[in-house]
DNA sequence: CTTGGTGTGATGC
DNA sequence: TGCATCACA
């Protein structure tokens, strides 16, 4: 039972951080989310810790949050379709995930702030090198047992870690030591989540699940909390019994009124046949358990959710009620599944088996619940509307009124899909497999040629697109029927023309091909027509958009691109015969080929057969229309869609280039104005709803010294959880602003530790030829085309310099 | 009207 | 087994 080490890692405030991220200058100021603003200010959804200590709490009202803290900044969250839109969270948290996953196999994500990490085995390496934990490797720790709890005073927690430290290996007591060592695994790892995500969390150590939960909410927000069994009573001695994990609804109510239990340590008195006999005979022995701080619940490896879902409620006035009503709402709620499904289907190859809608009805003030579900056969939102509307139908009993009339009123509604299968790579099911074919694999299956092909495409469709290389249906599915000799190039077509294919091979690149390619032999060009034979896995590392890119090298980025996708081998042929194949899942709808129709290109729409394109060009002017009315929605997707570039810094503009043979880096923050919307919202990595833009070109280390090294002992200090030097607290923004830019430029350059240094960009040589040459492999270094933007720059030495 | 939107898991047919 | 429903976070 004690054999497992786990840790639960919940972020503070987490949406409060995620808007914070977003727009810097809410950093530090009472900060509070709310949905829906139109009543009474929005529901709040989220508060900082700013915001808390003027007693404003989640739960309240936008416009009481007001009264407790006149000062607060309420920011929405964007509504799409009617609904408040939480992807941006939902993103964000992923990328935490991430983080997590870079320190253990076993990470379960358990909503979408926290995630439990079974962190059992680093403890095992790590202890073997026999060092003793001091205090100092444990900086934002507290121990149960040793300190007060609910307390968060320094000294105490100082004191009380000190104490046990001693005290644990006085008395060579491994199991506790481990827990210690388990402390440093988590400080480390909650200083990585800051360092590549710019987000604080807390966390709690123990050896179960329910004692990590219960561990991590003791001290927060930016600490730390070990629970060694020792420490279970003393805590228990005054834990309300509603604080555990699954005793805080009915259950729990229940237990604290049949059992007269306040507190956990209540529960002690009762055996294990009395629990049994007085709830069921699971929970009896659970709670028995429980009490004694023991909790087998696994953490099982989950980094993705098994369903996707989205609902919406309709109170009071608003029921539905109305055939119309019901089918627009669920063509809302379909419209966004299906983009969250195509998202998926690319970031998890998997795809959706079940349908099931789910809905409230009011029948005379009296609620009742329903759900109804059904196969989902296409990812197709209006396929997926009209099978839930099938679901839906049965609930519409009295139809007395007339033809349109929905009765009883629908005042909930949900649609969800799960039942998810993976989709092996060795089926060519989907658009995402036919790219990854190979030079190799068409070459050696001795495949049709190029002429043969488009034959078959025209055959199969109405023969007047020759560019064509997908089949189509009649409801406007589509599936691949190129092999690799022309989809090379189609798909360097396709990267040319639009952000929203390149978005998709930049993830699927980033994903899949990364590592591949760095090992990979690329050096043979696959054609000279699409690739650049001065491109370089150095590019790799800096994956950039189009709007800071010139012309000649967004070329050479993409076709490098095009060949990593290409040298990832092992994929069957995809060729003519698959033509008269009509599984389901051959299909591809629109919504996955253009996750963001708003973003689809007209050039990349050319690629498709004609009628396909007017049915696309239509939604595009839909969406055009739709965005007019709603800004946000376009900035949203924006984000929304892409890959963590864009995630880490959304107010920066991103530009990953990097340049030897200097010994400094430079960061170039290139002020942007609203007015650049028009340009700069074709770059898949810009966000432009935010007052300030920045242009990012690289950065080092070295400023981060330097910024230290400026430090005055007489100053008021922060000390930095990253990189743990004290920064006078006038610089302390600027400074975590720096190792969020650093963050990034890892990230830009494939995550490596070793960042390489670039010159100032202003010092930069507009042209190639002026720049130093002796570089590994001889590589030409990549342009850059900050200049594009016509703003003054200022380097990193001068925007993080002291005042 | 109004703690809403999402998600997981247990239970019982 | 699969689905509907509930409970909880």
């Amino acid at each position: 039972m004690m054999d497992r080490i786990i840790a639960l890692v919940d972020m503070d405030c987490f949406y409060c951080q995620v808007e914070a991220r977003l727009n810097p200058s809410l950093k530090g100021k009472p900060l509070a989310v709310v949905q829906y603003n139109k009543w009474k200010g929005g529901g709040i959804i989220a508060v900082n810790y700013e915001a808390r200590e003027f007693g404003v709490t989640r739960s309240m009202r936008g416009d009481e949050a007001r009264k407790k803290c006149p000062d607060i900044i309420l920011v929405h969250v964007p509504e799409v379709r009617g609904k408040a839109d939480l992807s941006k969270y939902r993103d964000a948290g992923r990328e935490v995930v991430d983080v997590f996953c870079q320190f253990s196999e076993c990470v379960q994500r358990a909503s979408v702030d926290e995630a439990y990490i079974d962190i059992t085995e680093s403890v095992e390496q790590r202890i073997n090198n026999l060092y003793q934990v001091q205090p100092s490797h444990l900086p934002t720790t507290f121990v149960v047992g040793s300190t007060d709890i609910d307390s968060n005073d320094e000294d105490g927690r100082q004191r009380g870690l000190v104490s046990w430290l001693e005290n644990i290996y006085e008395l060579q007591d491994t199991a506790q030591q481990r827990l210690a060592v388990a402390g440093i695994i988590v400080e480390e790892m909650r200083t990585a989540v800051f360092r590549q995500t710019g987000f604080r969390c807390s966390a709690g150590i123990s050896h179960n699940k329910i004692l990590g939960k219960l561990a991590c909410g003791l001290h927060k927000p930016n600490r730390q909390t070990i629970l060694p069994p020792a420490g279970v009573m003393d805590l228990y001695k005054t834990l309300p019994v509603r604080k555990v994990r699954n005793l805080g609804g009915k259950f729990g109510c229940v237990v604290v009124e049949q059992l007269g239990c306040k507190v956990m340590a209540d529960l002690l008195q009762f055996t294990e046949r009395q629990l049994q006999q007085q709830f069921h005979e699971k929970m009896g022995t659970w709670l028995y358990n429980i009490a004694r701080g023991i909790d087998s619940d696994p953490v099982t490896k989950r980094l993705v959710s098994k369903s996707v879902g989205c609902c919406k409620k309709f109170p009071g006035r608003q029921a539905l009620t109305t055939k119309t009503d019901v089918q627009f709402w669920l063509s809302e709620l379909s419209a966004e599944v299906a983009e969250r499904l195509a998202k998926d289907l690319i970031e998890n190859k998997r795809r959706a088996k079940l349908l099931t809608v789910s809905y409230h009805q009011d029948i005379n003030s009296d609620f009742t619940s329903s759900s109804r579900s059904g196969p989902l056969t296409s990812y197709d939102p209006q396929r997926i509307q009209a099978d839930a509307f099938e679901l839906v139908k049965k609930s519409n009993t009295g139809s007395v009124g007339g033809p349109d009339v929905w009765n009883p009123p629908l005042v909930f509604l949900g649609l969800s899909v799960g039942k998810f299968v993976d989709e092996g790579t060795t089926q060519s099911s989907t658009i995402h497999d036919f790219f990854k074919a190979t030079q190799k694999e068409s070459s050696k299956d001795g495949s049709k040629n190029v002429t043969e092909l488009k034959k078959v495409v025209d055959d199969n469709t109405d023969g007047a697109d020759n560019h064509c290389i997908m089949q189509v249906k009649e409801c406007g599915e589509i599936k691949p029927l190129a092999n690799l000799k022309n989809s090379c190039e189609v798909v360097s077509d396709m990267c040319k023309a639009s952000s929203t294919s390149k978005s998709f091979f930049m993830k699927y690149l980033k994903q899949h091909s990364i590592a591949t390619c760095a090992e990979t032999n690329i050096d043979q060009p696959i054609s000279k027509s699409v690739l650049d034979p001065d491109s370089d896995d150095d590019l790799f590392e800096s994956p950039v958009t189009d709007m800071e890119t010139p012309k000649e090298e967004k070329s050479s980025l993409l076709s490098t691109t095009t060949r990593a996708e290409f040298n990832l081998g092992a994929s069957t042929s995809l060729v003519g015969n698959q033509v008269d194949d009509d599984t389901t899942e051959m299909w591809v709808s629109l919504t996955e080929l253009f996750p963001d129709i708003s973003k689809a290109d007209d050039d990349v729409v050319a690629l498709l057969p004609t009628p396909l394109q007017k049915r696309v060009q239509a939604q595009i002017e839909k969406a055009k229309h739709d965005s007019n009315v709603s800004s946000k929605h376009v900035s949203a997707n924006l984000t929304s869609d892409d890959t963590n570039m864009t995630h880490t810094s959304d107010s920066w503009l991103v530009g990953g280039h990097t340049q030897a043979e200097t010994d400094r880096a430079t960061v170039s923050y290139v002020p942007l104005n609203h007015g650049d919307e028009a340009e700069t919202s074709s770059a898949s990595h810009c966000k432009t709803d935010t007052s300030h833009a920045y242009l990012v070109t690289s950065v080092t280390p070295s400023i981060c010294e330097e910024s230290n090294a400026e430090n005055n002992q007489n100053v008021v200090c922060e000390t930095c959880p990253q990189c743990r030097k004290d920064v006078p607290l006038s610089e302390y923004a600027e400074h975590l602003d720096f190792h969020a830019a650093e963050k990034l430029h890892k990230e830009l350059n494939g995550g490596s530790v070793h960042v390489r240094t670039a010159v100032t960009t202003s010092t930069l040589p507009k042209n190639p030829s002026e720049l130093p040459t002796k570089r590994k492999r001889g590589r030409l270094p990549r342009k850059l085309s900050v200049t594009d933007c016509g703003k003054k720059m200022r380097s990193i030495t001068t925007f993080f310099a002291p005042k």
